[in-house]
DNA sequence: TAATTATGACTGACCAGTCAGTCATTATAC
DNA sequence: GTATAATGACTGACTGGTCAGTCATAATTA
């Protein structure tokens, strides 16, 4: 029986030789290599480790075609050692997104709610997106959700509750205040702020599919939105 | 070792029985029960059954999860028919969303390209993209796409020179026909036509995990965004 | 030493793909 | 028209590779 073709044997990134496990992010050896870490310490740092490469499997093949083996080898760590740090591999899977979860709340709680202009506002919000999250290996854990989150509703859920109806409110609340000062007018807004997102996710949809043929800014997209959308509703021209 | 959660047993829809397979979509059974089918007759009814199968399949459990014995169960045909039909499960996946592709670009063809002003020419392709995808089991075939493209470059690939290249070209047409027929200003859809279809992708996304927590109207959504591109480009108000 | 953490060979369920054989249909011979 | 042969769609038990999860043992730390 041919091996799946979804399923390569993982490539060690880059480098060819697994014996040193991924230099960069500290794994098992190179805890043994410095400083004498805690047991604390060195507990937490396999675990980071193990969520870290499970991150890129996860990420390359998608839930059900990710073999444990290969996490394990990435971390640099054996396979059971997993099986010290999480119940079963769909635990490592939610942990894994939950885990990355509030780094992306960060980005919107840190926003300024101020008073400033909306569309400086909305402006921050999608240069954000595209820095801190498409820039990113972020983006991967969005990736994730739309290609896993249909099958693990678990997982959509605490998306949905974590992220997404918290940044509606951020956004309907920074419309509202914006229409109170008299900055734009309609409700359109208020009834779809992911018209602001929209722009971002096909961009994201769009990389992930088509990218090798025809490259997408998404950083311009979401702009030219924000331009459309401001000349549209902002009270007349700037 | 507990049975993989996204894998429950199928669900023969709807009814029971097995014995008397899928009595809507005609299959083996059926051509026994009504004029005896020629062979060839027979054989096609069997390819589609079988694509039928495969469709509602990978939909509900993405690739990598289902099980061939489900398709054939469902399909009412034994495992090995599938193998004298498609080569390997591979092949069934992507002649299935080939298949499907046909129906998908008509409908892009049907529209009149004709000199209709261009908002009316979105509005309708808003319309039907609703109504004959989002609106029908094909929008299953744009999932697949989304959740399975990036591990099936070769269908985004014939996806995108088949589909999204075509549907540009189209689109890009009409544009830049009211620009000459001065209905618009500014070359924002020209650089990005996505605009016209990231509310689209946006919809179908959030259906896919968002639905049961809020719901989101698809069709408000696209006439949104609509009218703020319009209000935005359009030569003065209406 | 005791407790915690890590290991990796091992087990068994699972499932893609196979193949020898069945049977209805079509073609040919009489 | 009838008998016989050829065809090939269909079947489903079977095989072998794969991989999640286990556990007895080892290493490490306090």
């Amino acid at each position: 029986m041919p091996k799946l073709p979804a399923r390569e044997r993982a490539t060690p990134r880059a480098t060819s030789a697994r014996p040193q496990p991924a230099a960069g992010s500290r794994g098992k050896r190179a805890a043994v290599r410095t400083a004498p870490k805690s047991r604390n310490a060195k507990s937490a740092a396999t675990h980071a480790a193990i969520i870290d490469a499970a991150l890129d499997e996860f990420a390359a093949r998608g839930f059900a075609a990710t073999r444990l083996d290969d996490v394990a080898r990435r971390a640099g760590v054996a396979k059971g050692t997993i099986y010290v740090h999480f119940r079963d591999k769909e635990t490592l899977f939610e942990e894994l997104v939950r885990t990355a979860l509030g780094p992306l709340l960060r980005g919107l709680e840190e926003t300024p709610v101020a008073d400033v202009p909306l569309r400086a506002f909305v402006e921050g919000l999608a240069d954000h997106f595209v820095k801190e999250i498409l820039g990113t290996r972020r983006k991967h854990i969005v990736r994730l959700i739309v290609t896993e989150g249909a099958r693990f509703p678990s997982l959509a859920q605490i998306y949905y509750r974590e992220v997404i109806k918290r940044a509606m409110v951020v956004v309907r609340g920074a419309v509202e205040r914006a229409i109170a000062r008299g900055e734009i007018e309609g409700d359109t807004l208020q009834r779809f702020p992911q018209l602001f997102v929209a722009p971002g996710i096909l961009a994201l949809v769009w990389d992930m599919l088509f990218a090798r043929f025809e490259p997408l800014d998404a950083g311009a997209l979401m702009r030219a939105q924000v331009d459309l959308v401001f000349a549209a509703i902002g009270k007349r021209r700037k």
